[in-house]
Order: C-alpha cells, then structure tokens, then sequence
DNA sequence: TACCTTTGCTAACATCGTTAGGTATTTTGA
DNA sequence: TCAAAATACCTAACGATGTTAGCAAAGGTA
C-alpha cells in the first residue's frame, strides 16, 4: 500500500508547509499582518484547505509555539550534554536562553504571548516548563550540597527565570533604544553571577 | 464666550467618555473583543464621531496606556511622601507595583504589551521610565553611602525591575496555576529582601 | 439672507476568520 | 467493471473588523 503511505506523506508534508510558509510570513511581517489567506496564497491553495489541517488560526499559532520550545529545549539539552560543572551549566543556560530569544525573537513573543492577539484566552501551554526542567534541574544540583529547603529551591528557580524573562522581554518592547542592549546583556551576566553566588 | 468654551468643555467630555467607555468594555471582556463599534454603541455616537477624537484603535489603547501609568505613578509618589527610610521605600514601592499590576491586570498588560494586538509596532512609550524614575531614586538612595560607580547602580535598577516585571508577567500568563499565586509573591519579598541586602 | 463651520450620520471599502456547499477526482466494495 | 463512498479542492458567502468618503442638518457669522 504505497499509495495510501504517499498520501498521508503527502498530507503532512501540506501540514509542515503550511506552519513554515507562516513562520516565513512572520519573520517577514510580524505577527500582527499574518492571515490565512496570505498563508493560502504562500502555499498556492485555496483558504478552506487550511482549515482541513488545523481547526483555527490560533491552533497554527499554539502549533508554531511548541516548535520554538522544541527549538529552545534542543540547545538546552546540548548544554546538559557538554557542561558537567552545574555552575557553568547554569551560566550556559542563561546565556542560551537569552541567545534564543534574540535570535528567534517571533518565537519568543509567541511562546510568551508578548504583543500578541489572543495570548490570553489560549491555552496552557505545559512547555512552558520546558525553562523550570532544565535550569531547575541545574540549580538544584548546585543546591543539594547546601542546607536548602525545597521551598527554598523552587523560589529560586522561579526568582531566577523570572529575571531572565523580565530583562528579555523589558528589552524587546523598548528595542529602539539602543543603548540598552549593551547594558542588558551585562545586567544579566551580573544577575547570573550574583545568583549563582547566593545559591 | 462661554459658549466656545462649553463646546471644549464638551469636546473634551467626549474624549473621556470614550476613554472611559473603552476601559470598562475592556475590564468586562478583556482586550481582544475591544472594538470601535462597541465603543460606538457605548457612547451612543456613531462609529465616524470616534476618529474625530482619536487618529485610530491603537491611539485609544495608548492614551489607555498612559491613564495606567499615571495611576501607578501616584501610587508611587505617595510612598515618596509617606515614607523616609530608602530601603523601607523601596520595599513599598515593589509592594505598589505588584500590587498595581494585579489590582488592574488591564492596565499593566497594555503597558506593557502582554498579550495585546499590535504592541510591538506601538509607539515608545516614554512613560516606561516611571519605574527607573522612582525605584532608581529609592535606590540611589541606599547606594550613595556606599562605594558604587554609576553603571553598577544603574544596572541594579534594570535587574530590580526586570525581576518584578518577569515575575509579574510569568505569573500572568499562568494565571489558572494557583499554587503559583502565593509563591510568586513570597520570591518577589525573598528577592527583594536579597536585592536590598546586595545593595 | 447667504455663507461657512461644526456635528453627526449612512453607507461603503477592504480585510479578516470561518464555513457552507458544490464539483470533480480518486478509492473502495461487490 | 461499475456504482457508491470518500477525498481533494474550489467558489462564494457570512459576519465582524478598522477606517473613510460623502452627505445632511444645525448653528454661528457676515
């Protein structure tokens, strides 16, 4: 039954086309310009064909979210693979996390619902662990040497991803001014320093 | 001509009117289903009459904007007033902000672009500076004593401020974890608490 | 009275997400 | 092999959006 294999090939193939011409239409526009029927007109079918592969605009949103955890926890996970000392492991992670945001600042907007439509009403997203997981995972091996509660630790972990989060995205919404990139950037060097100190 | 001025007078009734009419749409059914018409319906106008107060949708969210930060900023201001201590000043003001941005999650979410249609191509707002204005103040405060250089000091404001608005805006998009809600605002006193001492 | 500005409206345009319904084409079952 | 069922794909529409053109009535001014 090759044929009914080259058909769903076939139907898949229409599905990723679909959320990389609008990833593309994004990158290129913003979120704000992008439509289904630029989508339909990228791909070269007609609107409703969309609508046989994702049930709304929202869900091709949500779909694309969860490539950019994908894409976020990949080089998390390389880090992990590379670094043994938890503490340079955790500076990596920092300077990843910071790294991906500004290298895939679409993603990061949309995982994070930063300036975007309908952000709010959608669903919870479970990858948004993907942060807790992983740099959880770093401090942690920091802390056990230390007398920490659990409690203690789970403060930090989300003190610390909260920095991350709130320098990233304070300097995405004021991105002209251009001397903050600079300071930002250090500002979060001297937090991971400091914090890591403190653990 | 009292009669030129009772027009003004009425002019600028309209504006607020529908500044006001906006904002309770808005705390009734959130940003999303925010819409001219509605608003039109609201002030029982036609839709034309509200492009002769304001330019566009966006104009209407921005001047929202800034009623939100003229609001936090009296709050802000009013700890100036009431409280000499610099540290104890700095406590209550993060204590104002998150309470601010949870008190009117509207205001603070269109502030600062969470979730929102068409934030990131917004103007800059220069009202941003309300934080490093009065939190840098509290904070120069405390630092003067000490042997700071400019930089580190202003870059202890950055992190101070991105620590509360990370944690604000994480705490947000996860608002149906409840678990989080008390814990979020024991890591901003911990954090706070760690900050001051670090000054 | 004649003119002009203001005030407000109706109606339209373009775009959006979404869906109903139809027409070929292909696959399936007897 | 032939009818039936399923699939692939389209056109056209619905309702809602932001925005604007153009017109009518009202009020002030000369």
């Amino acid at each position: 039954m090759g044929i009914t294999e080259r058909k769903i090939r076939q139907k898949e193939n229409m599905r990723t086309n679909i959320l990389a011409v609008a990833l593309r239409l994004v990158k290129d526009e913003g979120w704000q310009s992008l439509s289904i029927r630029k989508i339909a007109d990228a791909i070269e079918y007609s609107v409703p064909v969309i609508y046989d592969h994702f049930a709304n605009k929202e869900d091709i949103l949500y779909e694309l979210s969860l490539d950019g955890f994908r894409l976020l926890e990949r080089t998390l996970e390389k880090n992990k693979r590379n670094i043994r000392d938890p503490r340079e492991l955790l500076k990596a992670h920092a300077e990843s996390y910071w790294n991906f945001a500004f290298k895939n600042p679409e993603y990061y907007q949309l995982m994070y619902g930063l300036g975007m439509p309908c952000s709010g009403s959608g669903k919870v997203k479970p990858e948004l662990n993907v942060f807790r997981n992983h740099i959880g995972e770093a401090i942690e091996k920091i802390v056990t040497d230390k007398k920490s509660t659990d409690d203690e630790t789970c403060f930090k972990i989300h003190a610390f991803w909260s920095v991350l989060h709130g320098l990233i995205s304070i300097m995405m919404m004021r991105c002209s001014d251009i001397d903050d990139s600079t300071m930002n950037k250090k500002v979060m060097d001297d937090t991971v320093e400091a914090f890591i100190k403190n653990l």
